[in-house]
DNA sequence: ATTAATTTTTAGATTTGTCTAAAATAATAT
DNA sequence: ATATTATTTTAGACAAATCTAAAAATTAAT
């Protein structure tokens, strides 16, 4: 069906449009894929020719119906297989993206969908984002941001906005995952950092850690 | 480390070697490969230089100690994902062999040795072949074709040679799988089909195909 | 032991996805 | 409004893996 590169593409363009909501740009996506410009003007070519995205010269991209569904269907391979590593294979949450970019270019609808019942069906991947169902729909739970937080009110975590190794390796040493209850102590004025309660320990997080936590505020005893 | 065509070659070439002990000829390859022998050609002198193979020019190739590790490790991987596609994912055993090819290069050490773990460390995929361990060594069942039986024994279905879905499922339709208990009931002198009981049903079965089931003698008791 | 047939290799072309360097277009700044 | 800067596209080249057609080597047949 697509190459594995135009499977790239069609991902990378997905998620760019969250962002770039007028058209993804070439420089935007040379980027993201790290090529040069030249490169992905070739590609978006081709991508255009099978009406996957729709394309002006000089005016960026987005995707069509066609390449949205094809996009979401590798995104939900991804986590799908991201859920597996995780719940089956004794794998870290900051272990799985390398493995999963392999996997979720397997093609197989039976494999998918059996991949789906075995796991009971999850709604999200370990990072906490949504997975999309068959028909491509994503079925969004509200979150905000640690940052939209106040002082006082309880936060459990629900998805990390950043899911770099880096990030996760330095949420797991400090004891934060997807569940964890933080009650926000202190909002410093100087610099947006937080105080948080975590467990019994205390913690300061920066602003920029603090801005790529999902949470969802929650009801002290629930 | 290897391009999806270098292992498919690589592994061809060690299936190959089974039956052409003195070097895989260039038009075996081909044949094996659905590939002209011009471009086996090309990528044996790929693989030569890689030190994969050994090859001297219209002399055939043989897998060099490095080459037959690689080789092995793909097949271990390919009769893994087997045994999860069976055993966890609901395929039969005439399903997998497609889905088995494109998992076979996913590229994580992990994701084999946590594979393995998981469905507990199988010695043979669902075809009944030989899983090879971590160091490449094959734990060789003894086991002998159904054309080997004499008339009167009970032979255990424990593989099949010919594992196309055309054969599978013929022997689906029939009855017959791994574990099966067969009782030969008699080998005719005409064309060397055989007679068998397999539950409560008599089964005629062609020389061909009593030649590609693998079988192991047994008790009738046991 | 030649000749004929088969197999294997070479030479040159093609496709896919990439690159560099240069040209074209658009955006920004004075 | 024009000049400068940045972005995007084109043109031409390259590596990987394949192909066709022709040449070379090996094997088989008389």
């Amino acid at each position: 069906m697509f190459s594995l590169s135009e499977e790239n593409y069609l991902k990378a363009i997905f998620h760019l449009e969250l962002s770039h909501k007028n058209g993804v740009t070439t420089n935007a996506l040379s980027e993201e894929m790290e090529t040069k410009a030249s490169s992905v003007t070739d590609m978006i070519k081709k991508l255009s020719e099978k009406e996957l995205v729709r394309y002006k010269k000089y005016q960026g991209v987005r995707l069509s119906e066609k390449g949205r569904k094809a996009a979401v269907n590798i995104i939900r391979k991804h986590r799908l297989w991201e859920c597996f590593l995780v719940e089956k294979l004794n794998f870290n949450w900051d272990e799985v993206h390398d493995v999963a970019e392999q996997l979720e270019h397997v093609k197989s609808d039976k494999l998918t969908k059996e991949l789906d019942r075995f796991l009971g069906f999850p709604k999200t991947d370990p990072h906490g984002d949504p997975i999309p169902d068959v028909e491509g729909k994503f079925y969004k739970t509200p979150r905000t941001l640690l940052t939209e937080c106040d002082e006082g009110e309880v936060a459990v975590i629900v998805g990390v906005k950043d899911s770099s190794a880096t990030f996760l390796r330095f949420l797991d040493k400090n004891g934060i995952g997807l569940g964890s209850r933080l009650k926000l102590l202190h909002i410093e004025d100087f610099d947006h950092s937080v105080e948080v309660e975590v467990g019994n320990n205390k913690l300061h997080l920066s602003k920029k850690i603090a801005s790529n936590l999902f949470i969802r505020v929650s009801n002290e005893n629930e």
